[in-house]
DNA sequence: CGCCACCACTATAAAGTGGTGGCGGTGCATTATT
C-alpha cells in the first residue's frame, strides 16, 4: 500500500509554504469570506438558488486533480470523483480552509482520505464517536490506503503506545481522536505538526460544544497550538447560523464553502396537527402500522422509546441502553433483521441505509437542523419516501427546558476569580482545583474567553478582567446565547404551521431558493401552498432588516403573509407583515 | 414547559378529582468498586 501510494508523489500542504504543485497551481481566492463571528449575508459567491452549486472558482489545475484522480483510482478503487469532491480536494492541497457540506453517502470522508495519500504528513481527524472512528479506520484498511491508527479510552494502553508510535516514526498517515483527546496538551504534543486539521461531523461543534461537549469548542485553540494547518470541515446538515457558528469557533480564514443542494425531492413532507396527546399518540400507532417499511421513528425522551416500541412490536434504541444492546439494535436494523426502530437522536449518526422508507417524528426535535438531519436517513436510494412530523405546540416546552443552559452567576464568579488568582492553570488542574467537573469548567472557561475576559496561552489560562466584571459579561453572553437556542424552536414551529410549501420553506431555512412549490408535501397536495409564496419582494429571504424594538437581522422566510426573521440579539422571530405595517417597525437595511 | 406518578382527599364505598414534586437528551474520559 505503501508502495501504491508512493509512486502518486507527495504534495506539501499549505500553498504558501508547501513550494510546488500547490504554489504553482494555487486557486484564486474564492467564495465568500465568512469569519465574522455573527451572520451576514451570503455574498454572492454563496449560490444561493442555484441548486447549491459548489462555491469555488472554475480555476482548473490539471495536473493537482490528475493526481488526485489517480490517487482516488488506484489506491480506493474509485474510477470518478464527484467535481465538488475535487474541487474540495483541490483546495485542500492548496492550503485552504474548506467547509464541505454533503448528504451522507455522497462521498465525504473521501475528501480527506484521498488528499491524505498525497499529503506528507499526518492527517488528524476529529470525529465526535468512536464507532465512527473504527468504522474510518476499518474502510481506510479495506482500501488499502496509508495506515489509520486511533487514539481513544475504549482500546488498550498497548494498542494506544502502538498507535503513538506509529505517528511519532511518521509510519501512521491518519489519526483519529475525539475532541476530549485534543483537550490533553500531551496529546497536542505528540501531534507535532500534521498536514491536514480534519473534523468529521462538524456541526457538532455547534450542537454540542456550547454545553454537552465543550472541548468541541476549543477545537480552534488546538489547531492554533499545532501550527494551524489547513482545516477542512465536513457535514451534512449546516444551515446558515450553524455554518457561521461552525467557522467561527473552528477559526477557519477565509473557508471555501462546497456544498451539494439539500434538497432530495423523492422525500415526501407533511405535518399533522394535534392538540391532545392521546390523538397525537393513537394517530401515530396507525400510521406507523400501515407504512411501507423499514422506517424510523423518533421520540423526545427514553421512555417513550420504550412505549412506543412495545406498541408498535418495534426495537427501541436510547442512550440509556446497554452497549451491547444498542450495537444489537443498529446492526440489526442495518441488516434488515429489523425493520422498524423508535429511537431518541442517539440513533443515527453513521447510519446509511439507503431503503428506509419513512422517518416519523412521534414528538418535535430541538431545531430545524436537527429535524432535517434526522429526516435525511430517509429514501436515500432515491425511490419515494415519508418524513411525517406528528405535531403538537405543547411538545415544544420540552425541548425549551432541553436547550435551557443553566448558568449560574455565582459559579461564574467563583470561576473567574480562581483562574484570576491562579494565572497559569491549564483544564486538568483547574477542574481539580476549583472542584467542578471538567465540563462545567470548560464550558465557564468557554464562556469567559469568549467575552474577552480570559485569554488562552499555550493551554493556559489568564484572566484579564476584573472578576465580578467577567462573570456580569459571561452571564449577558450565556442569556444571549439562550435566547438564540430558544429561538431556534420557533424555527422548527414556523415549519410545523406554515402554510406555503413545506419544501420552499425548509429549503429557505438552508440558503436554499427553490423557485416553485414542490408538490411532494403535504400543504401543496392540498392545495394550501398558494403560488407566489417564496417571493416576498419586499422583504426577499437573506435581506438585512432592521427592527425597532429586536434589532439587526436577516431575514431567513419570506412568505406572503409573515417573515420569520433572525435577529441578532434576540433570536427567530416571525413576524405577521400586517402587523409590520401597521406599526412600521421594520425598516431595510444598506 | 408539560407530563406523570404519587399522594391526599372524599366520605354508606369505590374510584375519581385535584394538588405537586420530580423529571426530561446527546458521548467521551476517568475513577472507584465488585
Amino acid at each position: 500500500m505503501g508502495r501504491r501510494a508512493g509512486r502518486l508523489g507527495r504534495v506539501q500542504p499549505g500553498g504558501g509554504r508547501g513550494g510546488p504543485p500547490g504554489a504553482r497551481c494555487a486557486p484564486r481566492p474564492v467564495g465568500p469570506a465568512r469569519t465574522g463571528l455573527r451572520p451576514r449575508v451570503p455574498g454572492p459567491g454563496r449560490g444561493a438558488g442555484r441548486g447549491g452549486r459548489a462555491a469555488v472558482a472554475p480555476h482548473r489545475c490539471p495536473l493537482v486533480k490528475r493526481r488526485l484522480r489517480a490517487a482516488a483510482a488506484e489506491v480506493f478503487g474509485w474510477p470518478s470523483l464527484r467535481e465538488e469532491q475535487l474541487d474540495a480536494m483541490e483546495q485542500v492541497l492548496a492550503g485552504r480552509d474548506v467547509f464541505v457540506v454533503m448528504p451522507t453517502g455522497a462521498g465525504k470522508s473521501a475528501v480527506y482520505q484521498v488528499p491524505g495519500v498525497l499529503l506528507d504528513g499526518l492527517v488528524v481527524v476529529v470525529s465526535p464517536l468512536i464507532a465512527l472512528q473504527r468504522d474510518q479506520v476499518e474502510s481506510l484498511r479495506e482500501a488499502g490506503a496509508p495506515p489509520a491508527v486511533l487514539v481513544n479510552s475504549a482500546q488498550s494502553e498497548e494498542d494506544t503506545a502502538a498507535a503513538w508510535e506509529a505517528v511519532a516514526s511518521g509510519e501512521a498517515r491518519y489519526l483519529f481522536v475525539s475532541p476530549e483527546q485534543l483537550a490533553k496538551p500531551e496529546v497536542l504534543e505528540r501531534l507535532g505538526r500534521p498536514a491536514l486539521f480534519v473534523v468529521d461531523e462538524a456541526h457538532c461543534v455547534s450542537a454540542w460544544g456550547h454545553d454537552f461537549r465543550p472541548d468541541y469548542l476549543r477545537l480552534g485553540a488546538a489547531v492554533e497550538r499545532v501550527g494551524r494547518p489547513p482545516v477542512l470541515a465536513l457535514t451534512a446538515t449546516a444551515g446558515t447560523t450553524v455554518r457561521e457558528d461552525v467557522i467561527t469557533h473552528l477559526g477557519m480564514r477565509d473557508p471555501v464553502v462546497v456544498a451539494i443542494g439539500f434538497d432530495r425531492p423523492n422525500l415526501s413532507l407533511e405535518v399533522r396537527m394535534f392538540a391532545s396527546d392521546d390523538d397525537k399518540r393513537r394517530a401515530l400507532l396507525d400510521w406507523v402500522r400501515e407504512a411501507p417499511r423499514p422506517g424510523l421513528v423518533y421520540v423526545a425522551t427514553r421512555k417513550d422509546a420504550a412505549r412506543y416500541a412495545e406498541q408498535l412490536g418495534a426495537e427501541p434504541f436510547h442512550a440509556g441502553m446497554k452497549a451491547a444492546e444498542r450495537e444489537r439494535v443498529q446492526d440489526a436494523f442495518m441488516g434488515g433483521a429489523a425493520d422498524l426502530v423508535v429511537a431518541t437522536s442517539a440513533f443515527g449518526m453513521g447510519i446509511d441505509k439507503p431503503d428506509v422508507r419513512f422517518v416519523a417524528h412521534a414528538s418535535a426535535p430541538g431545531s430545524l437542523d436537527a429535524y432535517y438531519q434526522e429526516i435525511g436517513r430517509a429514501g436515500r436510494d432515491g425511490e419515494p419516501a415519508d418524513a411525517v412530523l406528528f405535531y403538537r405546540p405543547q411538545d415544544l416546552g420540552l425541548q425549551r427546558f432541553l436547550q435551557s443552559r443553566r448558568v449560574d452567576r455565582d459559579d461564574l464568579l467563583a470561576l473567574a476569580a480562581h483562574v484570576g488568582e491562579r494565572p497559569g492553570l491549564r483544564v486538568t488542574e483547574l477542574a481539580r482545583g476549583f472542584g467542578g467537573s471538567r465540563r462545567r469548567v470548560t464550558t465557564g472557561v468557554n464562556l469567559l474567553e469568549r467575552v474577552g475576559a480570559l485569554v488562552v496561552e499555550k493551554a493556559r489560562f489568564r484572566l484579564v478582567a476584573e472578576p465580578a466584571r467577567a462573570a456580569d459579561l459571561a452571564v449577558e453572553e450565556a442569556e444571549r446565547l439562550q435566547r438564540l437556542d430558544k429561538s431556534r424552536i420557533e424555527v422548527l414551529r414556523a415549519y410545523a404551521e406554515t402554510r406555503a410549501c413545506r419544501r420552499q420553506h425548509l429549503l429557505g431555512y438552508f440558503g436554499e431558493v427553490l423557485e416553485r412549490a414542490c408538490g411532494n408535501c403535504d400543504t401543496c397536495r392540498s392545495g394550501a401552498a398558494g403560488t407566489g409564496i417564496s417571493a416576498n419582494p419586499e422583504y426577499p429571504a437573506q435581506s438585512r432588516v432592521h427592527h425597532a424594538e429586536w434589532g439587526a437581522g436577516t431575514v431567513v422566510q419570506s412568505e406572503a403573509d409573515r417573515l420569520t426573521v433572525l435577529f441578532e440579539e434576540v433570536g427567530y422571530k416571525t413576524l405577521s407583515l400586517e402587523a409590520v405595517h401597521a406599526a412600521d417597525v421594520l425598516g431595510r437595511h444598506p
